[in-house]
DNA sequence: TTTAAAAATTTACGCGCGTAAGAAAAATAG
DNA sequence: CTATTTTTCTTACGCGCGTAAATTTTTAAA
């Protein structure tokens, strides 16, 4: 490292002999130059560095490499491990991620919209809050900008997508536990922030009507994204008031069951599948607590590798303008069943 | 709405009839120009919706208006919940937060560290990794840019920092634990990777000497970031092989207990303070799920907003001030002591 | 109303880099 | 070795906005 400051690229082809027209170009794509004067680049960097500035780059280029990514809640553990999936694939591809999360709260989420244009993103990787969100903005964000949608779809847009399979999730679980023993209860919350939730009540009436059992759902207020909270709270109330005390019990995801599950063992209420276990829990998610419950918590996972991967993936098709004519697809992965100690 | 599209503030000035240099003046502050043009401006804003171009904004300013938030694990609950208010206190202050998480990985934290620079922010926040930080980099990055570093110190480089008590917080919970019941071993990481840990292992063998009482320690391996995982298993060993059935267990941390929690429920020991319970179990951190664990656990919380508001508070004392000499200061919050089932 | 202060306007330059076009140099093919 | 292709160099301009200086207009004070 050399004591000379270098201000610019102007200075850097000076002291690396490369004229800056090349020098631009290398940077824009190291292997777009001959080996050689890669190497002396690359050899000049090792003395000098130097690193262009970034506003003046993205500034007059036709494209950025910024990624933009928005989950609709960042402190919720399930988002924050795709988001970090999601951002090692962005990196890997030489892209710069730039993550926001909508913290739950729709004006945030419109806020994000907004906002990212500012950073003219190469692309979006959009897990919209759902319920709550802003149709419009969305809409207009992936026609402004190329887009895919993840984990949530808005339906009404008709844009590419790509998540977790609701109904075949719900569906083997369903099927599991009713093979198993008590045909399951479904709790849900009434006003749920995520239409995914719809799709997999759905999926439960019509499981269980296809077993011919009769569907049994209890829906409880509640709006916020405080879900252990609100599985805590109302799922005293299942217990107490309404005599929950044996039988099976399918919660809509895996944080309201890890709610529920504090509010049973409070109760001495013993949970699982066996011997002097009364109450069966399962959830839907495989969220990273689900392992750490106690009894663990028996769930649905979704394949959030190839999720990530796919959104990743067909982001970079948009991109460079190979989409297939599948760009409008919906994309769903299969869930798969995760058995543990609580149902 | 208008239909003609506004390129740069060029054309914005012509349909608003305020001059650039003025427009620039008021993007910069609105505050900075007279009320009546501050009403015109933004009677044209409604009509023809204009934002600045951020890279040219940025390209010749004095300083940007980027505030970096770097934080080491974004998927552990507890750091998301302080970006979060982090974020919001950030944009309050009319600044753009980037988040940056190293993922529990030093390279990825110094990869952090280095493309901060290319944002040029006004200001940095940064919650070191700790004992795998660089601590050289982190130093660098902390001369170069206004930065006040929080939850985790790095004393030697004698910088700004605002965190929480630990040694305060550690001693509370023993003062509590040997007053109400059989004195605590303490259940520690051999190698955790903040050095945090190491100030609680040295308050709860100084308190506990201060008590007349022998310190007991079980230190375990594993160097992840997967505190549960490790809580869980090796809780198990502590368990059955080395017969720890009744008495009291603090850890380091509460993702610890959450594991161990696991653990002692699939083997069947009933942790609590109430009748037929053996097993007491307190961590430490007030993380968000240490609610809704089995029995809900006692610990020791943070003061998260003191620490999140102090440390925004701070950087800005930094940027505008030019700090009030006390800018190495290190800034303690006394922990607090929640008590709840498990102990 | 006169006068001083504050704010807006005009003019002009620069930031650091993208990018285009033609000339020159280097690598490869024949 | 010459002809052709590929790459680099030189030159030059523009992006959108920050910012400075001098001038004019507006507002507040006397």
């Amino acid at each position: 490292m050399s004591d000379t400051t270098i201000k610019n690229m102007e200075e850097f082809a000076v002291v690396s002999g490369i004229s800056r027209p090349t020098l631009s170009k290398y940077f824009n794509d190291p292997e777009s130059v001959r080996q050689s004067t890669k190497a002396k680049i690359e050899a000049a960097l090792e003395l000098h560095a130097y690193r262009p500035n970034m506003y003046a780059m993205n500034q007059n280029r036709r494209s950025t490499r910024n990624i933009g990514i928005i989950v609709p809640f960042l402190a919720d553990p399930f988002f924050a491990e795709i988001a970090r999936n999601i951002e090692n694939l962005v990196i890997n591809e030489g892209y710069r991620p730039i993550l926001l999360s909508s913290h739950g709260d729709p004006r945030q989420e419109v806020e994000n919209l907004i906002s990212l244009r500012d950073i003219k993103p190469a692309g979006v990787l959009l897990a919209p809050l759902g319920r709550a969100s802003n149709i419009a903005e969305v809409g207009e964000l992936c026609s402004e900008f190329p887009t895919v949608l993840f984990d949530c779809n808005i339906e009404s847009l008709n844009h590419a997508f790509v998540g977790h399979n609701n109904t075949q999730a719900t569906d083997i679980m369903v099927d599991y536990l009713v093979r198993t023993g008590e045909p399951p209860i479904y709790f849900e919350m009434k006003k749920p922030p995520n239409p995914n939730a719809n799709k997999r009540r759905l999926s439960y009436v019509n499981s269980m009507e296809r077993h011919g059992l009769e569907p049994s759902i209890f829906s409880v207020d509640g709006e916020s994204w405080n879900f252990e909270e609100i599985g805590y709270s109302r799922g005293k109330e299942l217990i107490s008031s309404k005599g929950i005390t044996n039988g099976t019990v399918l919660f809509t995801n895996d944080r309201l069951a890890i709610g529920f599950l504090a509010a049973a063992y409070e109760m001495g209420l013993r949970v699982g599948r066996g011997n002097g276990c009364a109450l069966r829990v399962a959830g839907h998610d495989n969220h990273p607590y689900s392992r750490f419950t106690c009894p663990a918590l028996t769930t649905v996972s979704h394949d959030y590798d190839a999720i990530s991967r796919t959104s990743v993936t067909r982001l970079f098709d948009l991109l460079e303008n190979r989409e297939g004519g599948h760009s409008t697809d919906e994309q769903l992965f299969p869930g798969k069943l995760i058995m543990r100690d609580s149902a």
